[in-house]
Parts: C-alpha cells; structure tokens; sequence
DNA sequence: TGATTTATGGATATTTTCTCCTTGATTATA
DNA sequence: TATAATCAAGGAGAAAATATCCATAAATCA
C-alpha cells in the first residue's frame, strides 16, 4: 500500500491511528484497540510482547506499523513516545490551588516565576540601569548594604562584585551599616537594597552616607518609597506579591534576576572581568574532589 | 546512590546529559557530545551506527546509555525522541553579544532565564521532591550547609525555613560544618548545597552526617557528583559547565527558584505555615518608616 | 616502578525485528 | 456449487540490532 505516512516529530501518531482505524483489518484493529488503549506499554514493548497483549501474529504488528506509513516497529514507536509528551497548554491558571499535585505546583510555580521575569523586563529603566553599570565601574569602593531577606542578597551581590575585581564590602547589621555610612566618603558608591524601601534601618544610613557625598543606588520593589527619593539610581524589580503567599519570595527571585543582570552588564564594559573570574575560580580549584 | 535517573516521559535527557557530563569518561563525552549536536540523527541510529559517527566502541554507547540511567540503548532513544517534541530554544540562540546594546543584553538574559526555568522543570523529581518536603518537616533540626555562593544560598534558606517556624540552623563556614557534622544525631536532617557537588568542605561532613544517623538532602547542579552519592534525597538544579560563560550566575538563579518552589510546598503542608509567617512580618512591621 | 583499578572495544551471545512463505478464509465467477 | 483468485494471518527462520563477556590498554595508586 501506499506510504501515507508520517515523518517522525509531526503529526500525531494516535490521532492517525483513529482516522484510519476503519480501513484496517479485523486483526490490526486488534493491535490498534490495544495501542490506543496503552499507549505507555506499547512505547515499552517489543513485536512479540505486543502482538501477544493484542493476540496477533508479530507479523500482523510489523504490517499495522507500515500501514501507518512507518519504516517497522522502531519508527512507530519513536513516534508514539513523542505523542505522550505532554505539550505545553495554552491558557493554564497559575494560581496554587490548596489540592494541587506536587507537579502542578512546581509547573505553575515556573509559569509564575516566568511572569515575574517579563513584568521585571518591563520596570528596567535602560538610564539608570546604565548609571549603576558606570558608577559602579567608577567607584573607589562599594558599599552594599541590607537588611533582613535583602541581607542575604547583600552577600550575593558582594560575591559577584568582589569576583569581578571590584573593591566591595557588605554589611547587614543595622548597627554596623549606620558606622560605615558615617564613614563613607565622596567617590564611593553605597548600594542599599530594601525591597519596601521603608526600612528604617536603612534609610537613616542613606540619608547619612548622601550628606558624606556618596553616590546611592537603590534596589527596592517600590519606586515611591522613602529609599527611592534618597537614592540617584533607582534599580526597580516587580515587588507584585504571589498569589499563594510570599512576597518575599518573588521579591528574592526577581532580586538574584537584576543582580545577574547587573554583573552580566559589569563583565561586557570591564576589561579584566573575565581574568578575575578564572583567577576566582582557580583559587577555590583545589578544593574539590 | 539512590537512582534519581530520568523516567521515560518525564525530564528532559538532553539536559539530564549537560548536568552529568562532568562525570563522564573520555570516550563517554564523545557519545555525549554527538548526541547533543545531532539529537534528530541520534534518534534514528543504531548503537553501530552511533559507535561509528562518535568514534567509540559500540560497548562505550551502551555503557553510555546505563550511565545515564536507561536499561539500554533502546529507552535511551525513545526518551531523546521525547525531548525533540516542541523544544527549539535553546540558550544558545540568545547569546549575548559583545557589542549588543544594554535593553537587548536585558532581553536576552530574561530569555535565557526564562528557559532556564523551564530546564530545571524538566530536571525536578517528583519522588525526592516529595521526600525532601516529607523529610524537612518531620526532622527534629535542620542544618544548612554551604560554602562559597552557596554559603549564602544557605542563608536563604535558612531564613525562609526559620520563617516557616522550622528549627533550622545555617552554616557557612568550613571548620563550623564539620564540627556542626560531627554532632548531629538520629532525627536531625542535613541540607547540602553545593553546585559542583565535589566540594570537600561539604562532601566530608555529609558522609560524617550520614555515618551518625542523619539524613541528608542534597541541591546540586551536578547528579552524578560525590554528594549526590552519598545523599539520600537529591534536589537537581540546570547547571552550566563553563563557570565564565554565566554558570554561577545561572545556578544562583536556579538555586532561589528551587527554594522557592521547596518553600511553597512545604508552606502548603504545613498547618501553621501562615501563621508563622504573619507573625515574622509583623515582628519586623515597626522596623519600617 | 610494579600493582591495581578503571576504561575501552572487539568477539560473540542474545534479543528483536523483519521477510518469506504457507495456510486458511473470503469473495468472485462460471 | 465448484473453482479460481484474492486477501488476511501467522509461523519459521533469516537478518539486524542490542547487550555481554573478556582481553587489552590506559590511568592511577602505593
């Protein structure tokens, strides 16, 4: 018969099997019943083990195969695995239900997490964010302050920078930022992250290191807030909370996204970036198994 | 080691090959990196005829295959084939370019972002995300432990459980690990982050934990690493080998979205989750300006 | 350096696919 | 109704593919 076929990653093997179940033989729609039925099994199975699930001859298996417009069994079954991925839906509700499954938690969870990247996207403004790549590249040293979640950040962005070569210090005690924003002195660079951009904590120790003559950028989830007047650069993130619970963990997640996007930005415009990055990773080399 | 390997239709067998690779033999990676570069043709292959084109024995393919987990060539194929359905992103057709100005850079990292959370989907394991869920709520204590950047994703998490009202306890530095190793006790759990996952820092006080009755959950980028070997529940995370090329910056990332997603089911099974969390956040409520 | 482990591929065994051919059933035709 | 012609179906065994075993080479260790 004629080869009506199907090439391999297109058209839908099951569906096909369908539309041409009328014109098969009484004993190929024995194997055809049992393909529908078991899909999974059948990607699993070899001639014999299938022809004797559907009660057939091998050889009645290997003709349903070439009917179908395959090359033999293999190319058949290739094509029924694929059938089985499960392929993306197209309008799926993201919000956590109470008695979702683990796995629908995690995929909604990437669907909401890939939301939070677009909004992020659109808050990027090109000028500050440029003025933070620059006055970072410019500063005598760096000041990285936080408190709390954006504590932790603090940290991340110290390890970035330091890695890249810059002069860096972070702090996340409030005590110990409010001293070294006294300190601070013009040339340097104080970066405060606070994702209310309210935090008492770390308001006061702006205002202090501004009235010192340093450059302040800010990275906070909200643009009128008190930090954000203080500051010159203002680095936004989407601060809109999850539909489950934490803000705080969006907030973190988009944090790390414009750290990355901060670091990406000061490795192309550095020179010795990516010296300093293999100069980093060789020293810590020997300490792995 | 438990086996974590890929079940058919379920993670995605060309990544699962990005984040063994490392551990593969010379001869291996040859397998590997034809079978990256030409998934379409390896579909249709024989063992001889991907022997031939890799330049290895035929023995080497099939080892190739039990390595990453198939009971042989055949499902070996059929999981690939599954992995060409619908998949044409790929990180490298977003590669930053030298001279691409400031929003394109954001455009693309938000790209590679975003596929970067769809690959660590496909990488997520139901069974030990379960277990790692089950284990940290029944676990008498917590400890983190982490160096180097992922010292401060310990920190993460260490906050995020201790918000939830877990008794948890976060350490970052080497000497304090294995002493903290050497005193946990049946009931405890042992939380291991480590990219590489062939830190010695984390690698030694893990078989220490595990010898005095621990458990022990590991986050990893890498699944056939020495801590994965001794964990007994693995967390897998995409992971890029060029260290230059962006891979800490990706596995920071992916680091926060597994937390994420640990946090948000462990804040679904927990009965008091919300209570303890509105009780952190008002803690910290007059704090703010 | 020699000993021991690990990696590798060729020879070969085993399994699986596929072809050939016989048999039985059904339909068409005289 | 008998006979020819066509078609469906499956078993036997050939062909092809996969998997195992084992000898050898390479690497690592003591």
């Amino acid at each position: 018969m004629a080869r009506v076929g199907p090439k391999l990653n297109q058209s839908n093997t099951l569906l096909m099997i369908s539309s041409i179940y009328s014109s098969l033989t009484k004993t190929e729609k024995k194997v055809a019943d049992y393909v529908k039925s078991y899909p999974e099994e059948t990607v699993l199975a070899t001639v014999t083990d299938l022809s004797e699930k559907a009660g057939v001859g091998e050889t009645s298996v290997i003709r349903f195969c070439r009917k179908l417009g395959f090359r033999g069994f293999h190319e058949f079954k290739l094509s029924v695995a694929q059938d089985l991925v499960d392929r993306p839906q197209s309008v799926v509700d993201t919000a956590i239900d109470e008695q979702d499954d683990l796995m629908t938690v995690a995929r909604k969870l990437t669907m909401q997490h890939e939301i939070l990247l677009k909004n992020t996207l659109d808050l990027v403004n090109a000028d500050h964010l440029r003025m933070a790549v620059d006055k970072l590249l410019a500063a005598t040293k760096v000041y990285v302050y936080g408190v709390g979640s954006s504590g932790i950040t603090a940290l991340d962005l110290h390890y970035q920078l330091m890695r890249l070569g810059l002069n860096v210090e972070a702090h996340r005690d409030a005590h110990i930022i409010a001293m070294s924003a006294a300190l601070v002195k013009e040339g340097d660079l104080v970066f405060a992250i606070s994702t209310s951009g309210s935090t008492r904590d770390l308001v006061d120790p702006v205002k202090e290191a501004k009235k010192n003559g340093a450059d302040v950028i800010c990275l906070t989830g909200h643009l009128r807030s008190p930090i954000a007047t203080y500051a010159d650069t203002v680095l936004l993130v989407s601060s809109r909370e999850m539909p489950t619970e934490g803000g705080a963990l969006a907030t973190k997640f988009m944090q790390t996204y414009m750290l990355n996007l901060l670091t990406t930005l000061l490795a192309m415009k550095k020179e010795d970036a990516i010296e300093s990055l293999e100069k980093t990773a060789r020293s810590v080399a020997d300490k792995l198994y």
